[in-house]
DNA sequence: TACATTTAATAGCGATCGCTATGGAAAATA
DNA sequence: TATTTTCCATAGCGATCGCTATTAAATGTA
């Protein structure tokens, strides 16, 4: 998963690969049957689960502190210091020949799910009232998500955790406000 | 150029660009040496003279006109019908073997210049009084950049133009408000 | 027309890609 | 201990990578 994440999908080769894991190259065709196949374990591993998520909404008192959660740990994980800068959903198949078309969909699938499941997130708070009806969910929902894909690419150009965390702080400040209750 | 916009950097192979070109191999090596220069003179073309950004910065009537207009022109520019979807510099770098380290930090530098240029106009608005003294001019441009990188990503996953305009105005909404005259 | 010079295309260089067939050592059964 | 079975590493498959040497065609000079 590190490699793919440094590296991305396509440009890791398999030689790449069994050198990080110390196994031989039929190892690892045996245990996880292709190339493919092994990216895409890396990816849900990466990526966690979705019921994870779910459940870290669903805690959090109001979709503005769910979105302010998620950028704060995208600034907090791009950053780290055992890992590869930035976002592997970002960049391991930001780019690629037509071989991994559906390699990126993938991943792009991953994209959708999370803007969904904030969308819904945000409809629960306008229906609350806590946010007013004029509130366009999916348009928040992909404002963050963008903006901590964004927050990938500067911090694979080497920028610090601290400026990203304003970055993010600043994307917040558009968020609608509450409604008085 | 498109060639590499579309599909990256090292996962373009020369026999793409030969026939993207219709020339042949030789000729590509007798006119741009190599691959990596073909591409930097690519990012040239693709990223335009740092003078014209610069000209459309100070013709600006404020910093978030141009901040604006930075959004607008990438959500249009990520969904043309006759170029690949998303930004040249997001994708094409986004990831890569350790070989293509300098055309990665290439591309990081266009990036970082132009928040420096837009860092610059901000500050600007600032000494004019147009903005707060408390703005944090690097923070609002980074933010920016960040946002326009973001964009692409959804761009490629098939997010079409009105939706990406919406997300670039919310993200203008956290600007800080004009102060009065 | 005969020759020299430049231009560009065919063919192929070594290296690496993703992937797999084959052979030999360790573990399990008899 | 003898035999079978499981396991895994070495070696190499065809294809493609970035790149270039060599050869044929086109142009300019005499």
């Amino acid at each position: 998963m590190l490699v793919f994440w440094q590296h991305g999908y396509e440009t890791t080769s398999i030689n790449d690969l069994t050198a990080a894991m110390g196994v031989t190259t039929p190892s690892i065709y045996t245990a996880f049957g292709d190339k493919k196949r092994l990216f895409l374990e890396a990816i849900d591993m990466y990526a966690g689960s979705p019921d994870d998520l779910q459940q870290s909404l669903d805690q959090a008192a109001t979709a503005r502190d769910a979105a302010s959660a998620m950028l704060t740990a995208a600034a907090e994980a791009f950053t780290g210091e055992t890992t590869p800068r930035g976002c592997m959903l970002a960049s391991a198949t930001a780019s690629g020949s037509t071989n991994s078309a559906d390699v990126q969909t993938a991943v792009a699938d991953v994209r959708r799910d999370i803007i969904a499941r904030l969308t819904a997130r945000i409809d629960k708070d306008v229906t609350d009232g806590i946010l007013p009806v004029i509130t366009s969910s999916s348009t928040l929902a992909a404002m963050v998500v963008a903006m901590i894909q964004g927050m990938s690419v500067l911090a694979r150009d080497g920028m610090e955790r601290e400026s990203l965390q304003k970055i993010a702080g600043c994307a917040l400040d558009g968020w609608p406000d509450a409604l008085q209750a």
